[in-house]
DNA sequence: TCCTTCATTGTACGGCGCTCAATTTCCGTG
DNA sequence: CACGGAAATTGAGCGCCGTACAATGAAGGA
C-alpha cells in the first residue's frame, strides 16, 4: 500500500473503471434504439466481445446497472435544465422558470428512452433498491424547483389560497434543506414547488407515452401555453 | 348454420368466451399482485391447466393480450370517472371537476398497475399497435373533459390568453367530435381541456411512479391544492 | 519467483415468447 | 348413428434472457 497507489487508483482500478464505463455506454446505446428493455446483460457482452456472465464482476446484478443508469440519466437531465435556468439573468424569474420548463422539454424529446427510464416504469420487473431511484438527482431537482419558487413567492404568495400545508407533511431532509436555503419560505411555498413539478411534468408524461400525439400534432404549443399559464398563476408577467 | 346457431352463439362460441374471459381475469390478477411484466402467457396457461401454446388460439401473441387488456382498464377508468362526475348536478361544473379529478386518483391509487399500463410503458418492449393504446377509451376522456371545460367555458374564456390555437393543430377526429358536440366552442378550449388533462395527470404520475412519496407523505393535500387552484383558474368557485 | 487476487470463461438451470406438426375433442351433416 | 372435418389442445423445440458456479487465465506484490 504505497503512497504511489493511493495517488493514481493504480493500473487495474483504471482499466476497471474503463470498462465500467464503456458497459454503460453500450447499455445507453441499446437503450436509445431498442428501448429500456433492450438492455441485457449478454447483449452488452456480445457488443464488448465478452463472455455474457463477465458482467456480474461490474454489476452484480442487471438491476444494479439500471440503478446507476437511472442516476446518471438523471444528473445529466438536472445538469442540463440547471444550465437553461442560469442562461437567464437571476432577476428575471419568469425567463428562469420558462427556461427551465423547455428545456425539460427539449432534453426529453432529445432522450426519450432516457426520460422514461427515469418517469417511467423503468425497465421490466425492476424494483428501485429501498431509497428510491436517484435519490441525489431528484433532491438537486427539487431544490433548485423551490428556488425558483421562492424567488417568485413575492409575487405568488398572494395568490395561494390556503391549503393547510405543514412542514410536518413534508420528508424531513427536503424540509432541512429547504429551510436551510430559504430559511423565510413558508411550507406552502414547498408545496407550491412541488405542484408546479407536477404541471410541468403532466403534459411531458402524456405525449412522451404517445397520448397526446393522437389529439394534437402542435404539442409544443400546448405545453408552451401551459407554461405560460403557470408563470402567469405566480403572479409574474411571461414576455 | 341453423338459425339456432345464429341466435345463440354456440356452445363452441361460448365457451370460447367464457376461456377467453378467464385468461384475461388471470392476467389481471397476476399484474395486480406481480406487475405488469409478470403477465406471462405460460404463468396464465399454468394456472388455467392448459398448455403454453393453448394460449395463442385465443391471442396471437403476448402484445394483443397485453392491448386488449389496456382497452378494458382504460374503460373502466374512463367508467368510474364519468360515474363520479355524474354524481355531481351538471350545473355544478366546479364540483363536477373536483370530483372528476378526485375519482381519478383513487382509481390511481386502487389501481396502481392499472395506471401505469395505460400511462406508463405497459410493458416490456410493449409497442402500441399503431393506432395508439385503446383508442375509444382515451376518445371518451378527452371528449369528456372537453364537455367540462365546454361548461366551464364561459368563465374561463376571458381568463386565456391567446395561445393562438387553431382547429388544425388538433387531429380531424377529435375536432369532429368536438365541434359536433360543442358547435359554438373555440380551438382555444379544446386545448384548454387537454392542458387540464396533463395537469390532473402530472403529480398524480409522479406519485404512482415514487416520485412524490420520498418529498411529502400528504400526496393527496397537494393533489388537492392543485385542484382547486386548477378550477380557480377556470373562474370557478370551489367549496 | 511464487502466490494470491481478480477478471474471465464455459456450462448449466429455469423461464420466457413463439412456432409447428401431431393429436385429441367435438360439432354438423349425410 | 356414424363419419368427416374443423377447432382446440398438446408437446417438443428454438433462441432469447438473468443468474449461478466451478474452473481457468493473467497480472501484480511478496
Amino acid at each position: 500500500m504505497s503512497r504511489v497507489e493511493e495517488r493514481t487508483p493504480g493500473r487495474r482500478a483504471r482499466l476497471r473503471a474503463q470498462t465500467t464505463a464503456e458497459i454503460k455506454t453500450i447499455a445507453l446505446k441499446l437503450m436509445a434504439d431498442g428501448g429500456a428493455d433492450a438492455i441485457s446483460l449478454r447483449a452488452i457482452a456480445r457488443e464488448m466481445g465478452m463472455s455474457g456472465s463477465a458482467i456480474y464482476s461490474y454489476f452484480e446484478t442487471r438491476d444494479a446497472l439500471i440503478t446507476t443508469l437511472i442516476d446518471d440519466v438523471y444528473t445529466s437531465l438536472v445538469d442540463r435544465v440547471e444550465a437553461a435556468r442560469d442562461a437567464c439573468p437571476p432577476d428575471d424569474v419568469a425567463g428562469r422558470i420558462l427556461a427551465w420548463g423547455r428545456a425539460l422539454r427539449e432534453w426529453a424529446l432529445a432522450n426519450p428512452e432516457g426520460f422514461r427510464l427515469i418517469y417511467g416504469d423503468p425497465v421490466a420487473g425492476y424494483r428501485a433498491p429501498d431509497a428510491g431511484p436517484a435519490p441525489e438527482a431528484a433532491e438537486r431537482a427539487c431544490l433548485a424547483l423551490t428556488g425558483l419558487i421562492a424567488a417568485a413567492w413575492p409575487h405568488a404568495e398572494r395568490l395561494q389560497s390556503g391549503g393547510d400545508h405543514r412542514w410536518s407533511d413534508f420528508a424531513p431532509a427536503l424540509v432541512d434543506t429547504v429551510r436551510d436555503a430559504f430559511p423565510d419560505l413558508p411550507p406552502a411555498a414547498l408545496a407550491l414547488a412541488l405542484r408546479v413539478w407536477g404541471r410541468m411534468h403532466g403534459l411531458l408524461a402524456l405525449e412522451m407515452y404517445g397520448h397526446l400525439g393522437p389529439q394534437t400534432h402542435e404539442p409544443a404549443k400546448l405545453y408552451d401555453a401551459e407554461l405560460f399559464d403557470l408563470i402567469r398563476s405566480l403572479g409574474l408577467e411571461p414576455h
